[in-house]
DNA sequence: ATACATCTGTTGCTTAAACAACAGATGTTG
DNA sequence: CAACATCTGTTGTTTAAGCAACAGATGTAT
C-alpha cells in the first residue's frame, strides 16, 4: 500500500487542519480562490489567524494541501492506492480524475487561471506518484519514469478536456474510448 | 431580552463545548443515556478524556448542559426570550415545549426513568425563568411566584402528557384545548 | 496626494488542551 | 474467587492555540 504519513499527529493539530480544510472547501463552493482571505478561513474555521500560519505558509498552501487531501480520499475509496498495475485499475484511475475535476469545475465558484494550474500540478504529482507505484510491482525492470510520466500527463489531459466540455459526454463511453490509447506504454507492466 | 452569558469565551472553549454537545447529541440518537460513557463522547469529539472533566462535572452535567442549550435555542428561534405576556406568547411558549419533548421522544434512543427526570428538571427551570421574566414587565404588582409555578407546572404537565401518547392528536387542537386552562391564572398580568 | 480600511506575515506571552499515569470502582468470565 | 477488562476522576507536565500588537502591502474613496 501506497504509504501515508499524518497518522499519529497531536489531536489538536489534526482537528485544527480539519477545520481548516473544511472551511476551505466551503469556502470554495461560495467564492472563488482568488478572494478568499487567510481571515475568511480562520473566521469560518473558528480558529485563529496566527495558527492558520503555524499550518501553513500561505493560502496558496492550503490550496495545495486541500486539493491533495481531497484526491487522496478519491483514489482510497477506490482502493486504488492499495493494488497493482492492471488495465481494470488504470481504467478507474482515469475515471477517478474525471470525475475529480469535474466535480471541481461544477462545484468550485469560477475557478481562474491560478487556481486551475495549482490543482493541476497536485494532482498530476499523485497520478505520478501512484503511478510509479504500481510500475515497480512489475517484474519488469525497465524504469518506471518515462512511461509514468506520459500516462500521467496523458491522464491529466483527459480529464482536463473531459471537465471543461460544456455538454460532457457519458464518462463511461470517453474512458473507454481513450483507455487503449494511454495503456499502449504500458502494457509491459501487466 | 432575557440575559445570556456564554458570550465572550475564549474560542477554544467555545469550540471544545461545541464539539462536546454536538458528539452527545449525536450518540442520544444513537444508544440511550445510560449506557453512554465520557469515552464515548470524548472519542466522537475528537477532544481528550481529562478536558471533559474540565469542562462538566460528569455525563450528568453534560446532560443537564445539553437539554437547557437545545431548549434555549428553541425559545430563542421563536423569539419567546424576548418579548411580553400574552395570550399568543404563552401559546407559543406551549408549542415550543411539546414540539421539544415529542422531539427528544422520537429522536432519542428508548429514555429512561433517570433521564426522563434530568430532563424535566432542566426544562422546568427554564420555563419558569421565562415565565417569570415575562410576568414581572407587567404594572401588576402581584408576586409572580406562584402563578409562574403553576403555570409552569402545569405546562410540563401537558407537555409530558402529549409527548407520551402513542398516536399523538394534532398538536394545534390539543394545544388550543388546553390553552385557557393555563391562561386563566395569568389574566391579570396581560 | 492623503487619509482610511483591510489584509498579510510575524512575534512574545498567556491559557487551554493533550498526555500519561494513577488509584479506585464496577463488572464480566473462567 | 481471582484475573481481566473497562470505566471514572484526578494530577503534573508538555504542547498547541489564542491574543494583541507590530510593520508593511494594497487598495479606494475623498
Amino acid at each position: 500500500m501506497l504509504p501515508n504519513p499524518e497518522e499519529k499527529l497531536d489531536p489538536r493539530v489534526k482537528r485544527t487542519r480539519g477545520l481548516i480544510l473544511q472551511s476551505f472547501e466551503n469556502l470554495l463552493t461560495e467564492k472563488n480562490f482568488e478572494t478568499i482571505s487567510v481571515q475568511d478561513v480562520t473566521d469560518k474555521a473558528q480558529i485563529n489567524r496566527a495558527t492558520f500560519y503555524a499550518h501553513f505558509q500561505d493560502k496558496y498552501a492550503l490550496l495545495d494541501y486541500s486539493i491533495s487531501q481531497m484526491f487522496k480520499h478519491e483514489i482510497e475509496k477506490r482502493t486504488l492506492n492499495a493494488c497493482h498495475y492492471s488495465l481494470d485499475n488504470l481504467r478507474n484511475l482515469i475515471l477517478a480524475v474525471c470525475e475529480f475535476l469535474g466535480n471541481i469545475h461544477t462545484s468550485c465558484a469560477q475557478p481562474h487561471q491560478q487556481f486551475e494550474s495549482l490543482v493541476e500540478t497536485q494532482i498530476k504529482k499523485q497520478i505520478f506518484e501512484l503511478l510509479s507505484y504500481w510500475l515497480k510491482q512489475s517484474k519488469s525492470k525497465v524504469s518506471t519514469e518515462i512511461p509514468a510520466t506520459i500516462a500521467t500527463w496523458a491522464i491529466y489531459g483527459l480529464a482536463s478536456l473531459y471537465s471543461h466540455t460544456k455538454k460532457r459526454p457519458a464518462l463511461e463511453k470517453f474512458v473507454d474510448e481513450a483507455l487503449p490509447l494511454v495503456a499502449v506504454n504500458l502494457e509491459q507492466f501487466a
